[in-house]
DNA sequence: CGGAACATTGAGCACATTCAACCGAGGTGG
DNA sequence: CCACCTCGGTTGAATGTGCTCAATGTTCCG
C-alpha cells in the first residue's frame, strides 16, 4: 500500500516500453496528453493489484516486472488466463468493473492512466485505439494458442510449451544464440506454472524433473534453466518445427 | 465451390446482423463504402472456409449459420478455439495468412470484404475500427472464460458449461422464459463438442447421458435439449449463481 | 536454531481415454 | 424393396495419465 520511492516520474520519451506499449504509435502531441493523466504505481511480488469485481479506477501498462491475470472458482480452483509482461496493457476501456484478479508475480512497476480521461483520449486520437486493437488481437492469438495447450496437450508437452515460450521471450531480449542453447530464469513458482497450465504443482515438479532426467533441460537451483537444444524442446512441446507460438 | 443462388445481394440496411456486426456503428456514408467492397459467399456444412496458413483474401462477418475456428497438431489432435455465430467477425486485418482453420459447422452465409480495401477503410473511418476493438475485447473475454473451462473443469462441468452457453445465447433470441425451463437444439456434433471442450467424443456422450439420467437435462433425439432448471445446470457447470459467462 | 515458503518424491486412486462393439437413421444402388 | 454402407451416437471394459494425500528436502530469513 505504501508507494515506494521507486514511483518516481519517468518522462515518456525515456520510458523503456515507449515503443511497444499502448502508446507506441503516439506522436509527441498525444504523448503530452498521456503524460498529463499518467502516474506510476509499484507493487510487491504477491500483492493483488486489482480484485475481480472491483471498480476499475485505472487502466495502464506494465513497465517492469510480471503480473498474472487469474480466475478462481468458489472451491478454490484457479486458472491463470494471462501473463502480463513489460509493455502489456491492463484493463478494459469502457468496462466499469474488473473481470479478473491481477496479481503481481514479481515486484512490478505500472504506468497507470485514470480511466475516464484515457477513454476520452482514446475516442479523440486514433493512434492509441489502433495500437490497442493490435495488442488485443495479439493477446487473442496468444489465448487461442493456450487453449490448444490446455485442451489437448499432455503434462509433459504443457511444461515444454511453457518453457519454450519463456525461452522465446528471452530470446527477443538476447536474440544472439537461439539455435544452440539458451539460458533463462523461470519467473514463476511451480504453483504459478500449474495455474497457467491447468495442472497441479506436483505434476509440474515431476515433469520438470523428467525433462531434466531426459536431458531436455538442465537446472541450476530451481529456477535457472539451460536448454541445450531448442529444437528438441519444441519437439517435446508437440509443435511443428517451424511455426509454433506467436507472442 | 459453386456459389449457390443463396448468394443474392442484401442491402446493408436490411441486413439481419446490421446492428451487431463490425459495421454496427457505421453511419450511412460508411455503410455505402462497405457496400462497395462486400460480397456474399455461402458454404455447406463441413466445408473448410479458410485453411490455416492460406493467404487471407478477405475478412468478413458470419451472416447466418455457425463456423468454428480450429487448431490441429501434426498427430491429429484438434482443439476448437472459437465458435463463430452470426455477426461474429472472421479474419485479422493486417495479417496476410490465416492462423487457424475456419470450418462451416452448419450451412453458412458470409458477408466478405476484400481485405485491402477493408484495411484502407478501417484506417480512414473510426467507427469500424472502434467496433472491431470492442468485438475483439469480447472475444478475448470469451477465450479467457474457456481457458478456465479447459484447464480446471471436470468433464461433467465442461458439458454443463457448454450447454449453459448455448442456452444463454438462445435466450438472447427468445428472452422470455429463462428461469423455468429453456429449449434449444445443439448446433454441434458430439465430436465438435469434444473438440471445443478438450475431451473425447465418448466422454461427451457419456456425460450427456449422465446429465440426462440425473434429470439436469431432457433429450428428444440427439440434439434437441430441454433444461428444466437453468440454475441447476449452472450449478453443475461450477459457476457461481450470479456471474457466469459473458458472451 | 526454528519456522516458513517453495520444491521434490512416493503410493494409491479416480477420472477420462482408448479400443471396441453395437445402435439407429438416412441414403444409394442392385 | 431390401441389402448395404456411412455417419453420428451410445455403451462397455481395460488402461493410464494426472490427481490426492502425505512425507521429506532445500533455501532463506528472523
Amino acid at each position: 500500500m505504501n508507494a515506494p520511492a521507486a514511483a518516481q516520474m519517468i518522462r515518456c520519451s525515456d520510458c523503456p516500453i515507449r515503443h511497444r506499449a499502448v502508446c507506441a504509435r503516439c506522436d509527441s502531441d498525444e504523448l503530452e496528453q498521456l503524460e498529463q493523466i499518467k502516474y506510476y504505481r509499484s507493487f510487491e511480488a504477491g500483492q493483488t493489484i486489482i480484485w475481480s469485481g472491483d471498480r476499475m479506477e485505472f487502466v495502464g501498462s506494465v513497465v517492469s516486472g510480471i503480473a498474472s491475470l487469474t480466475q478462481t472458482m468458489e472451491d478454490g480452483r484457479t486458472q491463470m488466463v494471462g501473463l502480463l509482461l513489460p509493455s502489456d496493457f491492463v484493463g478494459r476501456p469502457g468496462r466499469d468493473s474488473a473481470a479478473y484478479d491481477v496479481v503481481a508475480t514479481t515486484d512490478i512497476m505500472m504506468c497507470c492512466f485514470r480511466r475516464k480521461p484515457f477513454e476520452q483520449l482514446m475516442a479523440e486520437t486514433p493512434h492509441v485505439a489502433h495500437r490497442l486493437l493490435e495488442m488485443t488481437l495479439d493477446e487473442l492469438d496468444a489465448a487461442r494458442e493456450w487453449m490448444l495447450v490446455l485442451g489437448r496437450k499432455t503434462a509433459r508437452e504443457k511444461i515444454a510449451s511453457l518453457l519454450g515460450i519463456i525461452a522465446r521471450r528471452n530470446s527477443v531480449m538476447a536474440p544472439s544464440e537461439f539455435r544452440d542453447g539458451i539460458v533463462f530464469d523461470l519467473p514463476l513458482t511451480r504453483e504459478a506454472m500449474a495455474d497457467y497450465l491447468g495442472l497441479t504443482l506436483e505434476t509440474v515438479s515431476r515433469q520438470i524433473s523428467a525433462l531434466k532426467r531426459d536431458g531436455v533441460i538442465r537446472l541450476q537451483g530451481k529456477r535457472h534453466v539451460t536448454v541445450p537444444d531448442m529444437a528438441r524442446l519444441m519437439d517435446e512441446a508437440g509443435d511443428d518445427g517451424d511455426g509454433g507460438f506467436p507472442l
